[in-house]
DNA sequence: TTGTAAGCGTTATCAT
DNA sequence: ATGATAACGCTTACAA
């Protein structure tokens, strides 16, 4: 591979004239740029991108940590960073934290050691604490999906209280007044918001809420199954179903189907985050949208704005859902 | 940040006795090798990977070249492949290529312009021609999902025409006579190669094509529900439909409920790659699994064992797709 | 507008 | 077993 240094020999100028028409960091007279252009092609140069992070301080490259990089979820936001990113040369680094606190850090510690620019961060082990830590250190990130106040600005969000209200109250809005939910892991930030949303929305009707038509799920579809089947065990009555996410209301959906309870006529459902398969489920499902793409989206302008200083149009750091009408509720 | 400079002046050795404790390439003395650990730990020394990348000529990062980031399929592929590297210090960078030659090309050069040390390629529309010029670049990568002749020894694939002969195959053993094939774009190896496994399977039940119960779809969900459309508006006869996709499948699923044709009674459905919906449909589709980790895996043991030298077991070219009975046929 | 030269933080080759 | 010292390929003051 061609050096700098042979490219300059060859136009018969110096290195920092070379340097000068890659980056176009100074004028430089009309004829010398030809000349170096043409050694250039000649030489079938391209930089050593290594070469100028370590010279620059910049790796021209942004860490993103997700929970898991399979799951229908964290393609979309990748795909919309990644771009984003592309767009302007800049190369994404990915790593996988599996919603474990332990493994979150590592990752966290094992992108710091690539020498990325920055990081963008979808954790939800790692404490509050440890992040304000992290921003003390230095190193520029933002986060995904979790408000952390001591460092609120740098996180964007979706509204999940929010979102669980609009599930709860399409539901309400129906005329179902006995409606079942199924949580994911309440410890987890978003969980816990968008059951809240659900209370606030049966207090709106008057209603109480009925710890018999709460369960913990785990936010996969198996968490779906057994909610279902504890609820019916039970002999809960009820005649719709909220469910904190689509893996967990298409487990749902598929016991329905197997003892016979038809959907929507008989149990309505509602699912949360609008993820790629969510209609692919019969009857379709009706749920509220995660604009994760635009929340991938912001993010990069995020570090787009604070570590590259480009101009960037408005940055939002909270995102609202919308409730996605189908066929299941 | 501390430089490897202050943990030898601190531990009062050399720079290179530094390297050494932490290269381990060669053998320093317990009692220095304790110094020297002791000062980097004082320091909070951490190695500035970039500079190691230009010092060693070495970027410990791999490219990985996939046509969507978003979309059901790649999601696995990365996480395999990234857990698999992680383990062992390397790290991802991801680009998407999106089934267009021009951006499938850019994408490689972006990635190599970056120094990666390997590049896996999971490309469609590039040039057989292409990847020859690349492998004589030097490039060291790692074709997925695609034989191509004149770098046979860098292709990890799935026996594709196998897998469209065990969809048919498990159709006509149930006694399906008169069988619908919707495929992808022929011009994709991978789809070619699956109708060519249909073919083979009705002939061996003595059965010719039947160009009118051909449909060339796009991949798509939508590519489905055209097919289906168009076979009952040729009032074509057929008991089932085999698509070359779990897209599609779910596509004409959707139709034929729409048309109240029950499925898999009056229609049996089969689809292929079983990605992670492919359970969620109702009735549950019947398809092909198309072992991505493990391909990820194969393709992450050939980067390791031909470009860092590891020992890894038995590398593997060609993968054996399996049927999946559920309950669509 | 262009050139000189000092880094950037390591690894690696020789010596010793 | 350890130390000097020259790369690695580029950016960036500072001069001219």
């Amino acid at each position: 591979m061609a050096t700098i240094y042979e490219v300059s020999k060859l136009a018969g100028v110096s290195l920092a004239t070379v340097s000068r028409v890659i980056n176009n960091t100074a004028p430089v007279r009309a004829s010398t740029k030809e000349k170096v252009e043409a050694a250039m092609q000649e030489l079938g140069y391209r930089p050593n991108s290594v070469a100028q992070s370590l010279a620059s301080n910049r790796s021209n490259s942004i860490g993103i940590l997700v929970s898991e990089l399979g799951g229908p979820f964290y393609g979309e936001l990748l795909s919309r960073i990644e771009s984003e990113f592309r767009a302007v040369g800049k190369h994404v680094i990915v790593a996988a934290g599996h919603s474990d606190a332990e493994l979150e850090r590592e990752s966290i510690e094992f992108l710091r050691s690539r020498n990325c620019d920055a990081l963008i961060l979808h954790v939800e082990s790692v404490s509050d604490d440890y992040l304000r830590g992290l921003a003390d250190s230095g190193t520029p990130f933002v986060v995904i999906n979790r408000h952390v106040a001591a460092v609120a600005d740098r996180c964007i969000t979706l509204d999940n209280e929010l979102g669980g209200y609009l599930a709860t109250h399409h539901l309400l809005e129906r005329g179902h007044r006995s409606i079942a939910y199924v949580s994911g892991p309440m410890w987890k930030h978003d969980a816990s918001e968008r059951y809240k949303g659900h209370l606030r929305a049966l207090k709106e009707f008057s209603l109480a809420e009925d710890k018999s038509l709460f369960f913990e799920g785990d936010f996969q579809e198996t968490g779906g199954v057994h909610a279902l089947h504890h609820f019916l065990d039970a002999k809960a009555k009820f005649t719709a179903l909220v469910c904190a996410n689509d893996e967990m209301a298409s487990g749902a959906i598929t016991v329905a189907h197997e003892v016979g309870l038809e959907v929507p006529a008989e149990l309505a459902v509602v699912g949360f985050d609008n993820v790629n398969f969510s209609h692919y489920t019969y009857p379709k499902l009706t749920t509220v949208d995660y604009p994760i793409e635009a929340i991938g989206q912001m993010a990069a302008r995020w570090v787009l704005k604070h570590v590259y200083q480009q101009p960037v149009p408005d940055l939002k750091a909270v995102f609202q859902p919308q409730l996605i009408p189908r066929d299941s509720a």
